[in-house]
DNA sequence: ATGTCCAAAATCGTATACGTTTCGAGCTTA
DNA sequence: TAAGCTCGAAACGTATACGATTTTGGACAT
């Protein structure tokens, strides 16, 4: 949605290639990541390379080891739903700044016409396009509200939280089939939200704009415990989460 | 409090360097940073000079131009209070969580011993040393704080935020003497929120302990607003915040 | 079998060179 | 005067070399 088509720099092509290796698991969290392994793997130099490190690391997707070196950063489930939480705190406060600001009536209008987009794909629900395109929308949805409290500090700090791989709106909704019944239940309450937020930004209803928003992010948890019931495993969860 | 003496390496001299001019206002909000700067500034190569950059950027304290470069991010007023804000978010959630944990009774009493040691603080309150002291303990009460709440990701973000300079739970007190009226006001405010914060911990008030932290943060913006009382200008605060 | 130690190999931090891109001062032109 | 243009200087992205540090695997002792 943000970005078209990243610069075509080396440090790029190794951000993306090596984002996507630890994503689709052929990175296994806790695996070490030396700069020789990006240097063949994408035939850039260790400049590049390095600035790729360093930017996953930034990203979250690498931690820096003690003495030198990456590996990949293991994330448990308490992680996750902790970050949907803190997500939803600052959508919150997104929500209620937006509510006390005077939001430009033009603004209004695209978070309805998103609104009203994604009940009709919500009506609809069954081809692939419509998966990508709620997804889309439901992206779209989350910028606006970000864009009506006006936030800079507020927009980097989700940034950060976007940059994630469980992190966005749209988490894990993608990797559900959007037609199962219980999945369904979860997207419309979502769009209930949804409405119901905007109301209460245009009538000013603060506090209530933030409680819906910050409930809004736990859909991101319902579709995990969903997809977790089909026992499907995703590949940077770490499972036990020892500790305490 | 964390960090001791740093790394030794060129790229730590130039990212401590470099922190320094920003935050003393040798470099304004808005002006440009090339690497050459760094490189003949702090007697390193281009790579460090570049690694330096790169961090500080993440920081927050430069941003990256359009095409090329960085320049040091202009913060106003607005930002400032709103990141007190979000950390006051995030502190609450971490109140709450310790508080619906169960926190070791170690845990417990070093936090106990931290808030003793802060009475008798602000009891006393003159020389400047006390001020020093005064600042440590209150870090110390906030990482133990964060270290109750056994948050990986709590710690992840308030990192961040602790990185800014006006991110850190002391940021204004430093610049205020701990003698004036109004701030001892607030001192000893601040104090008493400590003790509430631990007491509503120690015995499982999640609720009341997530309010008050929440409420603490705004300590800072009570420091803030006595320093602005006081017309001393902050360097890296830019004035006007224009917009909408 | 397990732990310790050491040297070779791998990796890292840093400096620097080379070609390309970006910037800005002065010039031209309307 | 203001807008656009040109071109040299400055800055940048990238590759790579060199010495320093870290890791590793195996010899040796326990």
């Amino acid at each position: 949605m943000t970005d078209s088509e990243e610069n075509q720099s080396q440090t790029m092509m190794a951000v993306l290639g090596l984002r996507g290796l630890i994503i689709d698991g052929t990175l296994a969290p806790g695996a070490r990541v030396a700069e020789p392994l990006i240097v063949e793997r994408f035939n850039v130099s260790r400049t590049p390379a390095r600035a790729a490190l360093s930017q996953l690391a930034e990203e979250g997707l690498l931690t820096r080891r003690k003495t030198s070196g990456y590996e990949v950063k293991a994330y448990t489930e308490k992680d996750v739903y902790q970050a949907i939480e803190m997500r939803g705190l600052l959508e919150g406060m997104a929500a209620r700044i937006a509510a006390e600001n005077d939001v430009s009536p033009g603004l209004l209008g695209k978070m309805n016409a998103v609104v009203e987009q994604l009940d009709d794909v919500v009506a609809r629900l069954s081809s692939d396009s419509e998966q990508t395109e709620y997804v889309h929308l439901n992206n779209q949805f989350h910028k606006l509200l970000l864009e009506a409290s006006d936030s800079d500090m507020l927009t980097m700090s989700l940034d950060r939280m976007r940059a994630l791989p469980f992190g966005s709106p749209n988490a894990f909704v993608e990797s559900l089939s959007l037609n199962h019944v219980a999945v369904k239940r979860v997207l419309i309450m979502a769009q209930e939200q949804h409405r119901a937020i905007v109301e209460s930004i245009r009538y000013g209803h603060g506090a209530r704009a933030e409680a819906l928003a910050r409930e809004h992010s736990f859909c991101a948890a319902r579709y995990l415990n969903l997809l977790r019931a089909k026992d499907e495993p995703i590949p940077w969860i770490a499972r036990p989460s020892k500790r305490a």
